[in-house]
DNA sequence: GTAACTGCAAAATATTTGCATCCTT
DNA sequence: AAGGATGCAAATATTTTGCAGTTAC
């Protein structure tokens, strides 16, 4: 089995998997996701897939995708939206998606930190938290 | 000298430090962010001071604030962009905001947690840190 | 074949820009 | 009085909705 088949294998098995069906938009926008390391912004899938999609369907894509937990959206300080499809959590429905996200100001870029987790707080009496981001600003490591 | 002349002299300090002419909808949009102990988003400003400002003019306001470093937006998951004016840091001109952002699931409000300090993390070899932002997502105090 | 997905058109929102008028200094 | 700020109109940009045609199952 080569690398692209078994690629090909785990979208299939991804969208299956959310009861969505096969549909070739679907797989060109998740294998995207696949396959950068980083998050996307809406824009970002018509440039960086070559194809010409309808930006209605991207719009709808990524919401089911939203909905079916595929993705998330990342916090970004400068209100642009990134969506982002993080390892192993998401696949899952659910999302504890516990690491770092990088923005780089000089690239723009958002990365994935899959490494470093994000610290536990303490927080004031009454407030009942669900979940932890963490997005650090800054320059990357290609753009030093 | 009662509390609210007092503010009034804040507010009146804030602007001229930062050499913005004191007019009516600065005065009034600054005075809500000094007031409200959360986050607001664009369409809070028209609602909760009760005025009818042009939308060109809260935008310019914001945008010229922003700028100023009298408030900054605040990174929250669900893409809504939201202001705050910070406590200390913020009226300086340069903000560290080094604190927590909660976002509460149930209002919609963001509040600062000005007491809860971003911990922090370790990053991989190559990323040079600027900035860390921290948002909490939960039930707060009110909610509950 | 049926239900679901896509693409087009168009509506609804949100944001930005230009310019004449008004207000602050 | 001069420069900057506001408000209106309108240009752009972004997101959502409706519907007919197409595709997946």
């Amino acid at each position: 089995m080569t690398a692209s088949r078994m690629n090909e294998t785990q979208i299939d098995h991804i969208l299956k998997h959310n009861q969505l069906s096969v549909t070739d938009s679907r797989k060109k926008i998740l294998e995207l996701f696949l396959s950068s390391n980083g998050a996307l912004a809406h824009g970002d899938i018509e440039k960086k897939t070559g194809e010409k999609f309808d930006r209605v369907t991207v719009y709808r894509t990524l919401q089911v995708f939203m909905e079916k937990g595929i993705i998330h959206t990342i916090p970004t300080a400068d209100n642009s939206v990134r969506y982002a499809l993080c390892k192993d959590d998401c696949t899952e429905g659910h999302h504890h998606d516990n690491h770092v996200h990088f923005v780089c100001s000089s690239c723009g870029n958002t990365i994935c930190l899959e490494d470093v987790t994000v610290p536990d707080v303490k927080l004031p009496k009454g407030f009942q938290p669900e979940e932890f981001q963490m997005v650090v600003t800054g320059v990357c490591r290609e753009c030093q």
